[in-house]
DNA sequence: CCGCTTGCGTTAGTCCCACTAACGATGTAG
DNA sequence: CTACATCGTTAGTGGGACTAACGCAAGCGG
């Protein structure tokens, strides 16, 4: 299989190979077209990729308020405000005052927002399916496993600088 | 065993399995990490990633014009502007008018340039290896091969969306 | 020569995302 | 009661990808 493709990216023809060997820019590079992909796919929906992630934890934490929703969905709370107010608007989530706490809102999905969960899936696994077209299910089970512990290992601090 | 750490990442404690399914979701959380220790590392020596890709694509490819920069480095003419006014300030390249044809900048990296360009390479070396720690170079091999691979489709429209 | 189109560098500005700061209201500890 | 921490919220920053439009120069057809 060769490259006959005419792609304007990193191929022989003028990319310089230290830029080759530089993790982050091909990370950037590729997460920047997936989530192009990816929103372009939920546009039609008048979705975005967040209410996704809201939804399903929603869907499979159940209810929660909204600084535990920011924690299992690595949203910040500030962001997340007005994606609840957004699901809120299309009738997919309840927000209602937590009476054990009044600092508190326990968020609720609705019926609709399951569906709503289910619509925006469907989608986004198509897409997904697109973006790793060229890979086998063993290489996109192995693209995950490499990209999970990368991840995990940034996330636990290690990627820090040294100690100057 | 509480999750008192305060990683709020993909551990299997929150993360509904439906948005470890996400490609997009990965790639983004772990660009953006790789790409924050990239900028931290960077930043003492007063440095931008964009500074390295025009350095290396003039030391490998020769002077150019500011467009055929912008085609190698896979950056847009527009942002060039001020990577190139910042790396003329600095006197890693000169930018001069081309004889041939006045509407072109001939862009040529300058000795204190390649002095730079090394100086940078090298702590984005180290960056990477330290971002990869986890992995074994066979690993690593894979993981560019994998992304390269996804990349690569997209680059090339792989990943439109259908006809409407 | 004249007009037309194309490419070049530049300016400005948009959109999205990760992230921070601060604040009022509420809860909790000493 | 005082001091402090937490919750939701508002606002704003900084960077990266991307678009629109402009002035200028080159090239081409007539």
């Amino acid at each position: 299989m060769d490259t006959s493709d005419d792609l304007r990216f990193d191929r022989g023809d003028g990319t310089p190979g230290r830029l080759r060997r530089q993790l982050s820019r091909l990370l950037g590079m590729t997460s920047a077209q997936a989530s192009r992909v990816a929103s372009e796919a939920l546009a039609p929906l008048g979705a975005h990729k967040a209410h996704f992630v809201v939804l399903a934890v929603l869907a499979e934490g159940g209810p929660a308020s909204q600084s535990e929703i920011a924690d299992r969905a690595r949203i910040y709370r500030s962001d997340l405000v007005a994606v609840l107010n957004e699901l809120a608007e299309g009738g997919w989530i309840v927000r209602a005052p937590d009476p054990a706490d009044k600092r508190r809102n326990t968020i609720t999905i609705t019926d609709r927002g399951r569906g709503r969960l289910a619509e925006i899936e469907a989608v986004l696994d198509d897409v997904n399916d697109r973006v790793m077209a060229p890979l086998s299910e063993a290489e996109r089970a192995q693209l995950f496993s490499l990209l999970g512990r990368v991840n995990a290992h940034l996330a636990s601090g290690g990627g820090a600088s040294p100690a100057p």
